[in-house]
Formats: structure tokens, C-alpha cells, sequence
RNA sequence: GGAGGCGUGGUGUAGUGGCCUAACAUGCAGCCCUGUCAAGGCUGAGAUCGCGGGUUCGAAUCCCGUCGCUUCCGCCA
């Protein structure tokens, strides 16, 4: 290693991997940066430096420098290097029109090997697909690669855009505790002991709902939070046990106010940082019943059609009753026809049935409109007539599948939404260059839960509902309408909010039906039902998912992509081994006492 | 909790009963090479095919179990 300059240090410019170009030409400037690529021609080697600005080109010759040269020989990938020498135009025709330093090179004249490297478990220098496990076991080498420095760096640009449209429309940025209390609703809670409590414990929030709520009883009229939620829930690709939202709150607005305020960024944003093409200026709108209706989805993808069909009528004038008892006791028979698949075989068809059945459904109709002519094992029941009425009324060509469920509204909705999400992907239906935003409205405020013989929220306990669906509260509950609106795009949540109860009888009101006497409101409540008694503004907000968001701008498939140190479908970090047993005294100062999580495996 | 997919040198893949004494690319090590930029050439090391059991004359390959990862259902907004 090197230890002396030859050249004065106070004369030397640095420079980042990415900013030198054919201006700097003669300048003696300084870089550092990881050892990208090394290329050794016996007599010049050649090293790509790379930071997270880009990359230079270090040409080192025996013949002008000799020293520097010999200790490049040495060099491997990902060592770390501070490199002093003159910024050279390259020869002509050695140019790199490819990199944006291309022009130039530095001719090393001194070398620092700041670190040495140890041979990477994978390929920083380049995009392949390496096993995830590896890539976030050694999460500081994957985030060394161009591919999450773009987008942890675009990450950052989003989250500044938001900061930086609320700060100028007068929202204020305040953080809320991250250990709380814990709440019997919705899902299940993080649990965090404490020494001082010993048997009692905090919750991580799931969202900083009540909090929010709170600061508009405290004036704080207009406020939003780059806010850490947490859910000790299942993962899925685009669900992280620890994820981030943006999340708002106002006071005496309506839920137009809310959903323009939204609209607005989150236009400027697709504009700001894609290239898709919005499908929908102003936003797509549609209530969460047509949603259902027409997609079986109250996130339904709208860049292709295959809309669900209600079928029951046309079936109910033919002789087959099949499916007459469904219809009777209140179900649908709805259909979506999946174009170019009617030449499917049986086994593809029984493949279809079987992923039918794990969405809920107890059998899937199937009507191909083949080559070799129709084969459906309903045909038998039906006259030719009528199968051909009732394809044709459903638009159905030669070479085209249907696909009929005949079930309960919501297992139809599930099944032929779910089999059309499928379908979507399957055969490319949904244009990746388009952005789809769709704001869903008027969602059921309460649903019966056949299991607690209770009325629960379908969004959170806090919503309010529209004034004309007051009277329905006693009569039809299932009936009333939340002002609730969630705001999707592609077939993807990306936000939800609501316009709150402000009055604690009403607010006390809906935890009644929800089950909770007043003494288990008092209890587990308390705090926010009484703050609504002393002079809470009408108020509402939303809370919009930076990460989804993010994962649907960057294009990746998943959300982990888009966090810099996520968990993995277990919940684990693989990189510190968490989660992870602790001492007996850690368990001691906090009152825990283990037991087997599977009494009847002990 | 349930269902599907995947698991083969460091990495990414091929091989799906005998031609496997496991192949290819890349990476790694050594040597050669003064204008490369995915540098090139030569040589070499590196895998008991996730693990355990079974079927078979013979298993990376088939069966059972198990573990890990992942996607979906349940769960979760």
C-alpha cells in the first residue's frame, strides 16, 4: 500500500465515479470508489471505478508509472480504491460512447487500497438473478448493485416529492410513538415488553389511526407522517410485516377534498417519475358494489375488460335447473369469458377447476368454444339454441373459454375476480405501459361475522358513513354506506382512508354493534372516545403505501425490492438473524416465561 | 394452517432411470498478453445433485418423509 502522495493533496480536486468529462481534461483530480472491473492486458491494466454516480475508466502504465501499476496488478473486484492522476482524453477510437465518462480516463498516478475484498457470494458488477435468500443474507452487496441503488434512490425522490407537495399546500410533519397500545381490531398486534411494566406490553401501531385523530382534536388541522406500520401478519409479495405509508389526516373536509388532494400528487408523480400512460385523467371512480359487480374485485386491474357476466337470467328461461336452488336462495351464476383458450384440453380445464376451487368455488362450469366444436359437460342440459343464446349474449367468439360459477355474490366475486386477475397475467391482457388509478367508493361500513355473531368493520372501526344511511344503522346494518374510499391502480390497493366519526355517540354506537360492551370500549377505547367529547372537528384522511407504490413504479415484482433491508416471506432477516431467541435474563427483567408454541409436539 | 413451484461447483443453468467418472456459462487461481471496456488466449481447482429413508441390478432422475426459499388461499386493508 501506498502511503505518500506525490502529488500536494490541497492541489487535488475530488471527484465522484460519474461526473468527469471531456472538460476536465488536464485537471489532477482524486477519485474513490469499488473496483467494478479490472482488465489486465499484460502491460496496461484498465480499472472501472464505480460509486453510485457511475463509472471511470483508471488506465495504469508500467512504463509512466511503474509503482501504481504493480500494486493494480493485485487488485480484485470490489476493493476499495483512492486513485490520484490527470484526466486524459482517451485516444482516438478507445472512446466509450456507452458510459457517460467515456470520453475521458484518469491515468493513475498514485493508488490508496482504502479496503480489500473478499470474493463476493455474487455478481455485483452485474443484473442476473441471484437466489434471494443470498441477495438479502448479503443485503449490503445487493444494494451495492446499479439496479437497487436506482431504486432505493428513486424510492427517495417519491418520498420527497410527497414531503415537499404536502409542506407547500401547509401540512405539518409530526411523528407519532411506535410503541402504543395494543388493540383487539383488525390484525394481529406486534407485542413489546418492557422491564418497567413487567407482564404488561406496548403494540407496534398498525397505522397511527387514533394518533392522527388526535392531532386534529388538537388543531393540528392539516398533518401527514412518513409513518412505520406494523402487522404480525402473513407475507405476500407485496406485504411486508413492517411497511411504510403515507399517511394524512384533515380537518373539516369532505371526502372529495381528500381524494383531490391525492389525485393531484399522485398524477404528478406517474408524470414525474414513469413513462406510462395514465388511462384514466381524471381518475377512474367507481363504487365498491359495481367493482364487485363488474370485476368481482374492489381492486379491480382496468387495463383489460373480461368483465364478469350475470348469467342467472338467460339460464333461469332454459329447462337446466342446475343451478336454479343457487339462484333461489340468493346466489348468482355470472360468467367471464376468457378469450383464445377454447381449444384448452381436459387437463387444462381441470386445472382451471382446481384453481377455482381453492378461490372458494365447489365446481366451475366451463363452456369451450373449440375447433373441434363446443365441449362443455353442462351442454347436455341445454338445446343447441340456448347455448348459443347464451354465449353470444355474453360475447363469446369461436376459440374463446367460458368460465361460469354459480355460487353465494361473494364466493362468484371471488372466484371469476380471482380467475380473471389469473388470466390477466397469463395471457398478457394488461398493458405494462399503462397506469390504471381507480378511486373505489361507498364501501359497505359493516359485515356480519358469522364467527363473533357481531357486526365488524370492513375498513377500520373509526370510518363514518353516510348521513342518509343513518336510519339503515337499525334497520339493514350490512346496508350503510362508509365514506370510505380506497385508491387502486393496476389491480393494486395503493391507499385507503375514510372521513371519521367526529361525535363519540356515534362512534360509541358502532362499537356497540361491533360487540364491545361499554366497559371493554372504556377500556380498550377510552382515550380516543373521550377526546371526541371535547370538541373534535369533522376530520378524515388516508394513508397511501409507499412501497407498493413504489414497486408498481419501478416495475418489480416484488415489494422487497423497494426496502432496503426487508424481511423475508417468514418474517426473518436473514442478514441479522432475527428474529432470534434472547438470555434468560432478558426474559426475567420483562416477567416472560416461555412456553412450547406447540404443547402437543413438547 | 392449507395448496402449488423450486432446491445440481461461488453464481446462473442443463441433465428427469444406465450414454453422469455430472455438462455449459460465468466467477475463482496461475501463466501469457500495452488500448481494453462483458477484454482475449492457455492451464487448473471447485458439486457426495438440500437432508433422511425407500423402490431398483442401477437413482441427480421414481416414491415417502423432512428442511429451506417462493407464489397463492386462509389471514391481512
Amino acid at each position: 500500500m501506498q502511503e505518500s502522495f506525490d502529488i500536494d493533496p490541497a492541489q487535488i480536486d475530488r471527484f465522484t465515479c460519474g461526473t468527469l468529462r471531456a472538460a476536465n481534461v488536464g485537471e489532477t483530480v482524486e477519485i474513490k470508489g469499488w473496483v467494478h472491473r479490472r482488465r489486465d492486458l499484460g502491460g496496461l491494466i484498465f480499472i472501472d471505478l464505480r460509486d453510485r454516480y457511475g463509472l471511470t475508466q483508471v488506465v495504469f502504465n508500467p512504463e509512466i508509472h511503474p509503482e501504481p501499476h504493480a500494486i493494480a496488478s493485485d487488485v480484485r473486484n470490489e476493493y476499495v480504491l483512492a486513485v490520484t492522476g490527470v484526466v486524459r482524453k482517451r485516444p482516438d477510437g478507445t472512446e466509450n460512447p456507452r458510459l457517460p465518462t467515456g470520453e475521458i480516463e484518469i491515468e493513475a498516478e498514485t493508488i490508496h487500497v482504502l479496503n480489500t475484498s473478499l470474493t463476493p457470494p455474487f455478481y455485483v458488477n452485474e443484473d442476473g438473478d441471484v437466489d434471494e435468500s443470498l441477495r438479502l443474507k448479503y443485503r449490503y452487496l445487493d444494494m451495492r448493485r446499479d439496479r437497487m441503488q436506482k431504486q432505493m434512490i428513486l424510492r427517495h425522490r417519491i418520498v420527497k416529492y410527497m414531503r415537499d407537495y404536502l409542506d407547500t399546500r401547509g401540512f405539518i410533519e409530526v411523528e407519532t410513538p411506535l410503541l402504543i397500545k395494543s388493540t383487539p381490531e383488525g390484525a394481529r398486534d406486534f407485542l413489546v415488553p418492557s422491564s418497567s411494566s413487567p407482564g404488561e406490553f406496548y403494540a407496534l401501531p398498525q397505522s397511527p389511526q387514533q394518533m392522527k385523530q388526535l392531532l386534529m382534536i388538537g388543531g393540528y388541522d392539516r398533518y401527514f407522517q412518513i409513518a412505520r406500520c406494523f402487522r404480525d401478519e402473513a407475507q405476500r409479495a407485496d406485504r411486508q410485516p413492517e411497511f411504510t405509508q403515507l399517511d394524512i389526516e384533515m380537518s373539516f373536509v369532505s371526502q372529495e377534498d381528500v381524494t383531490s388532494l391525492i389525485e393531484t400528487l399522485f398524477l404528478e408523480m406517474t408524470e414525474a417519475f414513469t413513462d406510462k400512460k395514465l388511462l384514466f385523467r381524471p381518475f377512474a371512480r367507481m363504487t365498491y358494489a359495481e367493482a364487485m359487480d363488474r370485476y368481482g374485485s374492489d381492486r379491480p386491474d382496468l387495463r383489460f375488460g373480461m368483465e364478469l357476466q350475470n348469467v342467472g337470467p338467460a339460464l333461469a328461461q332454459t329447462g337446466f335447473k342446475a343451478f336454479a336452488s343457487v339462484l333461489e336462495s340468493g346466489g348468482q351464476v355470472k360468467a367471464i369469458v376468457v378469450p383464445g383458450c377454447g381449444n384448452y384440453t381436459r387437463r387444462e380445464i381441470d386445472d382451471l377447476t382446481e384453481r377455482a376451487k381453492t378461490l372458494g368455488a365447489r365446481g366451475l362450469a366451463t363452456i369451450a368454444l373449440s375447433d373441434d366444436g363446443l365441449r362443455s359437460p353442462i351442454a347436455k342440459f341445454l338445446t343447441e339454441d340456448e347455448i348459443a343464446a347464451l354465449t353470444s349474449g355474453i360475447g363469446a367468439a369461436q376459440g374463446d373459454l367460458v368460465l361460469i360459477v354459480a355460487d353465494a355474490p361473494a364466493v362468484v366475486a371471488k372466484v371469476l375476480g380471482g380467475l380473471r386477475d389469473y388470466f390477466g397475467v397469463l395471457l398478457k391482457l394488461a398493458d405494462p405501459d399503462v397506469f390504471a388509478y381507480c378511486w373505489i367508493y361507498e364501501f359497505p361500513l359493516l359485515e356480519w361475522d358469522e364467527e363473533g355473531n357481531r357486526w365488524d368493520a370492513t375498513h377500520n372501526p373509526f370510518s363514518g358513513f353516510y348521513e342518509e344511511d343513518r336510519p339503515l344503522l337499525d334497520s339493514d346494518p350490512g346496508a350503510v354506506r362508509a365514506l370510505q374510499y380506497d385508491l387502486t391502480l393496476n389491480g393494486n390497493e395503493v391507499g385507503g382512508g375514510s372521513i371519521r366519526m367526529h361525535r363519540s355517540e356515534d362512534q360509541q354506537r358502532i362499537f356497540s354493534m361491533m360487540g364491545h360492551s361499554e366497559a371493554a370500549q372504556e377500556e380498550r377505547f377510552g382515550a380516543i372516545i373521550h377526546a371526541l367529547e371535547y370538541g373534535a372537528p369533522p376530520h378524515g384522511g388516508i394513508a397511501m403505501g409507499i412501497d407498493r407504490f413504489v414497486m408498481l413504479v419501478t416495475g418489480t415484482e416484488n415489494i422487497r425490492e423497494v426496502i432496503a433491508f426487508p424481511k423475508n416471506q417468514r418474517g426473518a432477516d436473514l442478514l441479522f438473524e432475527a428474529p432470534s431467541p434472547v438470555d434468560e435474563q432478558q426474559l426475567i427483567d420483562v416477567g416472560l416465561a416461555l412456553r412450547p408454541s406447540n404443547p402437543e409436539k413438547a
